[in-house]
DNA sequence: CGTTCAACCGACTGGCCGGTCGGTTTGTTT
DNA sequence: AAACAAACCGACCGGCCAGTCGGTTGAACG
């Protein structure tokens, strides 16, 4: 076998059994052995391939929250003609993916946002940057909706954006206290009631 | 001076030098040493006073963050005519406390129910517990403006106020990002946006 | 002044955890 | 088979931290 995937190989292990870890029960609440138990690999297999656990930490938010966010978050929404809808559309998914309690990054980015905030400014660079670049992708969204006819003109699209990541990040909080699907259907509901009032008056 | 009004002094600095460190750096990443460091006080006070760190927790919570929540986020919207009015003046006041990086205790709440997710279900309950005493009371001042004509009749209350409550704490994880004065009126913009959706149509 | 006791002190214990390091295994190369 | 290096092992170190416990202080009371 090629040396450079032996290595990839582990260290993905390694990534995958983190992430699920430090999202279950926290970056500071999860030890290094408590990952490497789940693989029965040991202190120097992973001191071999990563520096540190905080650059292990950060190796995590690159290669599988990012991409993940990207491609359940940013590209469902990506070349629809209508965002509303499609934001809409995307968001259910991804709550359902989390009624199922299986990982949904966006609550994997809130979280660890939380987690994070004023303890260690370095890891809060990189997932302040993921979640700028979904709010400008909702922004880039939202604009062309304007010019098609599907968003009103005079909203203001940063602000629409920033809305739309504040309640899914609330309702993701929200969902720790159980009852996700009911939370899940009324979330939809009001998001839609919401976004009548950034649709264009129909007139009859 | 009276003997327990010394104990009561004691442990209220305790429980408000606590709430400081354990809202800004985390419950796990707070030592009592830390906390006790703040008052020069020892760990011998603190284990005469309190049982043990969850206890003590258990403490800041019920008598701090409880009463906090409800004086700032519950009562100015009881007995309010207009129940969405009062909600919006009532968030922004929050969102206030917080721009000016006091404390703002709906988040604190929203900070803990994501810190003890998963890691502690005893303190979870009464985090849930404070969160529900705020929905039903959103639910009830909705209600009442229903029947005042505040807001339209078909809504679902319920669904409202879990919307309100979820864009709330989105809005301050996104706020640790910084620029929240920005956030803050962008957020209002966008909740009387929500709020247009729920009031009566207006026939000129 | 002597007694009492709530309040407080701080050295200590045991366990956990991030990180180190000298060594072993395993696969490849010659 | 010998040599070599990548991958991995696991005992160990130092620091931190929740919780313990025997001791001290100082105010109140007789």
């Amino acid at each position: 076998m090629d040396k450079n995937l032996k290595r990839m190989a582990t260290m993905h292990k390694m990534q995958l059994a983190g992430l699920e870890l430090f999202y279950a029960k926290g970056y500071y609440n999860t030890s290094i052995d408590d990952i490497l138990k789940t693989l029965g690999l040991s202190k120097g297999a992973f001191y071999y391939h990563f520096q540190s656990k905080e650059e292990f930490f950060i190796s995590i938010v690159q290669q599988l929250v990012f991409r993940k966010v990207y491609s359940v978050l940013i590209e469902p929404v990506e070349d629809q003609s209508n965002p509303l809808r499609a934001i809409e559309i995307c968001l259910d998914d991804a709550l359902q993916t989390a009624e199922h309690n299986q990982m949904d990054y966006g609550f994997v980015l809130a979280n660890f946002m939380n987690e994070f905030n004023g303890r260690n400014e370095k890891i809060m660079g990189f997932l302040k940057e993921i979640c700028k670049v979904w709010e400008v992708n909702l922004v880039t969204a939202l604009q062309k909706g304007k010019t098609d006819g599907f968003v009103e003109r005079h909203i203001d699209s940063e602000g629409v954006a920033m809305y739309i990541i504040s309640s899914y990040f609330g309702v993701r909080t929200l969902m720790v206290t159980g009852n996700a699907k009911m939370l899940r259907y009324n979330y939809i509901q009001q998001l839609r009631n919401y976004f009548r009032s950034l649709s264009p008056v129909v007139l009859a």
